[in-house]
DNA sequence: CTGTTATGTGAACACTGTATACATAATTGC
DNA sequence: GCAATTATGTATACAGTGTTCACATAACAG
């Protein structure tokens, strides 16, 4: 049992997991100074112990919701087995991974793909570690290691791969897709044409 | 001389202007009734002769960013001059027009796109009108029409295209590019990896 | 045990969007 | 042309927000 003593034990932690719960919920626009101070069961005023002010807050929560996104990445990433005969396939298998569970986080926690990428998270940069940025990059890295993707086109690769998938993503998460369209196709297709923009030649599977 | 008048005259166009200024200037989230009140002239409260709340302003303000969006790719379209021997070269310019207008809206103006695709911006649709997607799709049509494209890779040839060059206006709008890349490069690479998707051949020049 | 520091509370402040009652102007019907 | 009605403005008040400041409480150091 934890009794009401005075001091809370770890506010900062608290504070941040209510918000990034809170945001996730509602949105990153719907965060609220003295909603997330009640629902840790502290005075408004405590919060400020441990943040400058609320955009300093919302900021932090905004770089878990990235956090979250680069790490789904990674498990989907790591669970794509290795092709022993052929390495050029596991690589390219990954970086279809990594986009498709980019998309897929932005499709099922559209509230948290917002609050990661939201326009007062500070500074959101691409560059920023733990990153989708830097995830994205090394599976460019792979693929051309894995000779699987031409060195002549690793230059714009990023960028070129970031746009389309973090704009269908976008597209997605706000429902803005045209009826007729269904999400799983849109995804396929993009993703398709990410890699062959690449220059990678795909599996046929 | 407009003389301090009891009645404004035409609020409900004032307020909108001045939004849509604040908004440009500023940023979408910047927006308050108070202020936009007193720019004009007004007391608080004659805002709501003319809207129900803030929000549907806002929203009103979105709307007119996405339109100032499609007006500026209708212009940059319009801008291309016909190609008289070959029908083709034509539609895949102006393809490239709009796309290249689409970003280079969102670099200059990057709190306007911020404010035409906003989330609290009521329903940003891709398919009210007049938007940035009809025109696309029209572009799209034009290109198949020309002969410029497979009929086969129409379907979904719109989202593509929006995903990509989308994904790039906000990537660019709010600085996330990585210092050694140039925006200008970027451009021309999605572009021409977006008319590659689309199976588009096209000039060399 | 005492002085210091970290971390909480409570009451206030300026500010926001919004509602209600009232004032003024434009418009309509006779 | 005049009276009633409708449209459009103002003034004031209210609940809510983030933020601040003086103070209370607990933890910690010597």
């Amino acid at each position: 049992m934890t009794s009401p003593r005075y001091h809370h034990g770890n506010l900062h932690a608290a504070l941040l997991a209510a918000g990034l719960t809170a945001s996730q919920a509602r949105g990153p626009a719907s965060l609220q100074l003295r909603e997330l101070a009640s629902a840790v069961g502290v005075s408004p005023s405590a919060v400020y112990r441990h943040f400058p002010d609320m955009a300093h807050l919302s900021a932090e929560v905004s770089r878990m919701a990235r956090e979250a996104l680069a790490n789904r990445m990674l498990s989907a990433a790591a669970a794509v087995p290795e092709v022993t005969n052929d390495p050029g396939e596991g690589a390219i298998r990954r970086m279809q991974a990594i986009g498709r569970a980019y998309i897929e986080f932005a499709v099922s926690e559209p509230h948290l793909f917002d609050t990661a990428f939201m326009a007062a998270g500070a500074a959101p940069s691409c560059t920023d570690d733990p990153s989708a940025w830097g995830v994205l990059n090394n599976a460019l890295d792979a693929l051309v290691r894995a000779g699987a993707m031409p060195v002549s086109r690793r230059d714009g690769a990023a960028i070129v791969a970031w746009s389309a998938v973090h704009g269908l993503s976008g597209v997605l998460a706000r429902g803005m897709l045209p009826p007729p369209h269904q999400p799983a196709d849109a995804i396929t297709t993009t993703l398709a044409a990410v890699l062959d923009a690449l220059g990678v030649r795909q599996p046929t599977a």
